[in-house]
DNA sequence: ACTTCTTGCGCAATCGTTTGCACGACTCAG
DNA sequence: CTGAGTCGTGCAAACGATTGCGCAAGAAGT
């Protein structure tokens, strides 16, 4: 059945259609009786207004936010994504703006994606995930003038848009305060390939702490893991904890690298927190049935999110208002996996 | 910068509207040389067809598949919601079509939610997951004869819809047929209050096995833990294991809830699984880093939502086609937290 | 040379909604 | 009684793309 439209009302009404569309949205020329007719049976029909027809004319709304789903393995293995959409859901919700969520088509670039839907007018603002270093997609965005914004900030141009960004800077100057608190002194940063953003600050974030510190007695060793070679990767962690100058704390840049560091710790018979603590970051969900449990972290994802959409929907709002940033300072969670250093 | 359109491509090469769109769609009565200018200027232009102009005319194709987001608790907790959307994103992306997510405002229902979607015509067809026994959802689609594939079947009027579903009637049975050869005869089956269709057929299907056996000597008992309040959750499960006839094998309507067994199994000290056996479904991320390794079957939500997604294509495509059934058979993992019955 | 076909393209309507402008019918002040 | 307001409503254009119909010019057939 095709759906009412608003000519259909005003047919019945005997109305025209202008004063059916003033009607519902309230104009101030229409009697409130005209008005309650055309509710009642708007009402009744099931009217809702055509969305591509409003997008169509109002050059602004269309009633979407949108968020590029990058590769496919990406925030399947935990709960990030689940979380990430729920927490954007949440923001976005109430404001009667939904979420569009575009794939990335064989042999496309998330770039080109991102391209296609400026052009296209898909969405009124767009929701940047996993931002990196050098970041084409904001380079893009921003010329274009197109509102969006970042989900973890870059360290060059802060100012110069609107993000949402978890202050691992902090929380891994944290976690090496406490670890050498608890004595340890060789340390090892897990890390990764990619130059994410939040890769640069929590690095940063360790790097200055041990400094600030200036006790020369301190080492840390940078061991990075490859992203898909799962047994590659197991292989650098087994040669990390088995180092020359054996490291006694491993800080890891998320969770799910110091599941694989406690893991690999467990197949070399070494004991967690006894011979080698383990520190990880975001609190993913496994992280607290690990055995032991994971000290981590809480990067409180669905806040980040929810903050996100709503600094979006600002944003849509009033295109010219100044940057807004939002700093999420995670919580240190105390679990099981860290202790003081092995005499 | 406002984007290209149709008709700026047409006053840029002295043509109409009309020729730009047919050079564009390949129309026949285009020679190629007229073709190839359009197609050239349209891509210096980054142009790309106004999504809801072409909603507009074509009636049709939106170009969005909907999915509507339920409770934010939902699929926060563990992988899964993040593995459907990438599932239905892979499904989708090839064929140009995306992902809509409509969240709930407060106050308002599901239901009424998707009617809305119908009516403003906001996506080609929806995607329905949490399938519950009697769904007012799916009787609303059927009836205004919106295309739809839920992630579930009905047990009454299988055939009406089209579906993807997990097998959990044949896994519940092979996870008892399983238990029972290494001697289990005291059973619980952890359930949810809910009636959730996926609840039905596993229910079912341990049931069924179980009559099959034909063993006086088997019993089991049917626990439902609530859903929100955490620590009635925990009396639940540790009353359920310290019971009267104790259970020596737990079968868990999904991880969550499996996981929760495992905790307070070692709350009460009861070896997992010396003293008890515990068995789960859907194989979320923390069943394999969970101690003891969590025994459970593997549900496969990323290639379920690959194939809703593929489905409701198919049905957009053709309204009329037969209604399509795809049943996906989870696979046994085996882990550590089963094992033969104690003496 | 006259018809018929083909080719290349444009006109205009259409989709559903919004909105500036205007018009007729009142009301009301002077 | 007349001119100015107010009120309730409709007309028509616009948003961007698509598409049936038709027209002019050239090609081809007889």
């Amino acid at each position: 059945m095709t759906a009412a439209t608003i000519k259909d009302i005003a047919r019945a009404l005997g109305l025209s259609p202008s004063t059916v569309s003033r009607a519902l949205s309230g104009h101030a020329r229409i009697p409130e009786a005209t008005r309650a007719k055309v509710r009642d049976l708007a009402q009744d029909l099931g009217y809702a207004p055509n969305r591509a027809a409003q997008t169509l004319v109002g050059k602004r709304n269309s009633g979407f936010a949108g968020l590029v789903l990058t590769d496919p393995g990406y925030g399947r293995e935990d709960s990030y994504l689940g979380e990430f959409l729920s927490g954007l859901g949440q923001g976005l919700g109430d404001n009667g703006v939904d979420l569009f969520l575009a794939a990335i088509p064989q042999g496309q670039s998330e770039l080109s994606v991102i391209q296609n839907i400026v052009a296209s007018r898909r969405a009124d603002g767009l929701i940047l995930g996993r931002t990196s270093e050098v970041d084409p997609r904001i380079d893009f965005l921003m010329q274009a003038g197109f509102p969006f914004v970042t989900h973890g900030r870059l360290a060059a141009r802060e100012e110069a848009h609107d993000w949402v960004d978890t202050d691992g800077f902090t929380a891994f100057g944290e976690a090496f305060d406490m670890l050498y608190a608890l004595g340890h002194r060789q340390f090892a940063l897990l890390t990764i390939e990619e130059p994410m953003t939040f890769r640069l600050h929590r690095t940063e974030g360790l790097m200055q702490a041990i400094e600030r510190r200036g006790d020369p007695s301190v080492s840390v060793s940078i061991v990075t893991s490859p992203r898909y070679d799962n047994a590659r990767r197991r292989q650098v962690i087994h040669d990390m904890l088995i180092g020359k100058p054996r490291p006694t704390a491993v800080i890891a840049m998320f969770d799910g690298l110091a599941m694989a560091v406690l893991q690999e710790a467990e197949n070399l018979s070494l004991a967690v927190p006894e011979s080698v603590s383990v520190v990880g970051f975001d609190n993913i969900a496994s992280a607290a049935t690990a055995r032991p449990g994971l000290t981590t972290f809480d990067s409180n994802t669905f806040e980040a999110a929810r903050d996100c959409a709503r600094m979006l929907l600002a944003r849509i709002a009033d295109p010219q208002a100044p940057a807004a940033h939002h700093l999420i300072r995670p919580k240190l969670v105390l679990r099981a996996s860290h202790g003081p250093v092995p005499i």
